[in-house]
DNA sequence: CAGTTGAGTGAACGTGCGTACACTCAAATT
DNA sequence: AATTTGAGTGTACGCACGTTCACTCAACTG
C-alpha cells in the first residue's frame, strides 16, 4: 500500500496545486473577465489562501500567459490529432468546421479565455495571444500551400488567406463560445455558417487568381 | 460683454460636465479597458469629486452604454455622410475601405472602446454593442439587397454576406484601433486587405450563387 | 533518524474603491 | 428681492484588494 496509494509526492500535489489555480481562473475569468478577477477570488475558488498563490505565479499576469499557453497547446493538440484522419483532405473545410466547434466545445472555459483577453486583456496577455495567432496564421499558411490548388500562388495571397481563415475561425470561436448550452441547433448553424464562410473564401480566390496574369493579381486596382 | 461671453447657463455646464466624464472614460479605457477603470479615476480625470459622477450617471455601467450610444451615432453619420456621395456606388468596396479606415482614424477611442468591450466587458455593455452590430448588419443587408448581382439571391444568404461584411470590418478595425500613429504604410496595407476581402466576398459569392438550382444554393452539402 | 526544504497558513498592513450623507453657493424661478 | 433647485464638495464608512512576514508541518534528503 505504500506505492502509488491517494497521498502524492510533493511534486504531484504542486502540480495538482497549481492546475487547481488555473481551473479556477479560467472558470471566474468565464463570467467576469481575467482582467477583472482578483487574486484572492481566484485563490479562494483554488482552495488556498491567497499567499500560497505565489508559490506558483509571481503575479496574475503571469497566471494570463500560462493560460495562453495552456489554451493554445491544447488546440494544437487537437489540430494535430484531426491531420492524423486522411478523411480530413478530402473534405478540409467540413472537417475544420467540425473540429473547430468540437475543440471549442471541448475545452470552451479555454477558448472563451482566449477570445475575451485577445483584445480586452492585459498587454502582456494580450500580446502572447496575437504571438500565438500570429503562428497559427504562419502554420496554416504552410499546409495550405501544399494544397492542389493554391500551391501556384504567391506566399503574400496565401498568408492573407490563412489570415481570412484565423481570423474567421476566431469570429465562429467566439459565437460558439457564447452558444448557450444543450442547444445542437444552433450549432450546427455555427458549423454550417463556418463551412460556408470558408467555402467562400476558398472558391473567391480559385476563380480569381488564373484571371490575372501578376503574380499577385489581387494587388492592382481591378476595382 | 453680459451675453454670450464664458459663463453659461446650468444646463450648459452640466452637459460640458457630462462630455467631460465621457471623454474621460473613453481616454481611461483607452489603455487599461473600460470595465477595469473605476468611478473614482474617471472622475479625478474629468476634474469632479467622485459624488459628482451620479449627478449625470447612476454608474459606471450606465456610462458605458452612454458611450456605446455615442460610439455607434458617430459612425452612423460618418456612414450617412459617405452615402451622400455618389461616387460610392461606382465603387462601394474601394470607398468602405476608405470610410472604414477614416472613420476608424478619426475617432479612434470610440472605435477602441467598441472594439474591447464588444467581448471583455460587463455584460450590460456587451449586450449593448451586439445590439448596435446587429442592426448594422441588418441595415448593410438592405442596402446590399438593392445591389444589381445580389437582388435575386434569398434574404438569409443576403444576411449572412452582410455579416461577414461586418465581421470584417470590425476586425479590420480592431487593427486601425492598434495601429500605431504616423504608419500612412500600414494604413494603405490594412485598407488593401480590407479591399481585398471585400472583393474576395463579392466574388466568392457571384460566382457561387448561379450555380445552384435552389433557392438558397449554399444550404447543402455540396461538399 | 536528524535536518532541510518548501507548499500552504493566518494575521496584519496600507490603499483605493463605491457609496451615503450633510454641505455650499450660484443660477433659475417666483 | 426672497426662495428653490441642483451641480459640485468634503468627510467618512466599510470592504476587498495585493503584498509582507513569521509560522507550521509533512515530504524529501543525506
Amino acid at each position: 500500500m505504500t506505492e502509488s496509494a491517494q497521498t502524492a509526492s510533493r511534486q504531484e500535489q504542486k502540480e495538482r496545486t497549481r492546475q487547481a489555480i488555473l481551473v479556477a481562473a479560467l472558470e471566474l475569468a468565464q463570467t467576469q473577465g481575467f482582467a477583472q478577477i482578483s487574486l484572492r477570488q481566484v485563490a479562494r475558488h483554488a482552495g488556498i489562501v491567497p499567499t500560497a498563490f505565489y508559490r506558483h505565479f509571481d503575479s496574475m499576469d503571469e497566471l494570463g500567459l500560462a493560460l495562453v499557453e495552456q489554451s493554445f497547446s491544447t488546440l494544437r493538440q487537437m489540430i494535430r490529432e484531426a491531420q492524423r484522419d486522411p478523411k480530413v483532405f478530402e473534405n478540409i473545410i467540413g472537417a475544420a468546421a467540425d473540429v473547430l466547434v468540437e475543440a471549442v466545445k471541448q475545452s470552451k472555459t479555454h477558448f472563451a479565455f482566449v477570445a475575451r483577453e485577445r483584445v480586452g486583456g492585459s498587454a502582456a496577455v494580450r500580446r502572447a495571444i496575437r504571438h500565438e495567432l500570429d503562428l497559427f496564421v504562419s502554420e496554416l499558411a504552410v499546409v495550405l500551400a501544399r494544397l492542389p490548388h493554391i500551391e501556384r500562388w504567391s506566399t503574400d495571397d496565401v498568408q492573407m488567406v490563412s489570415r481570412l481563415f484565423i481570423r474567421n475561425m476566431v469570429s465562429n470561436a467566439e459565437e460558439v463560445v457564447e452558444m448557450p448550452d444543450g442547444r445542437p441547433d444552433l450549432e450546427e448553424k455555427i458549423k454550417e455558417g463556418a463551412r460556408r464562410q470558408m467555402r467562400l473564401i476558398v472558391v473567391g480566390f480559385r476563380d480569381w487568381y488564373p484571371a490575372a496574369a501578376r503574380p499577385s493579381p489581387l494587388n492592382p486596382d481591378t476595382r
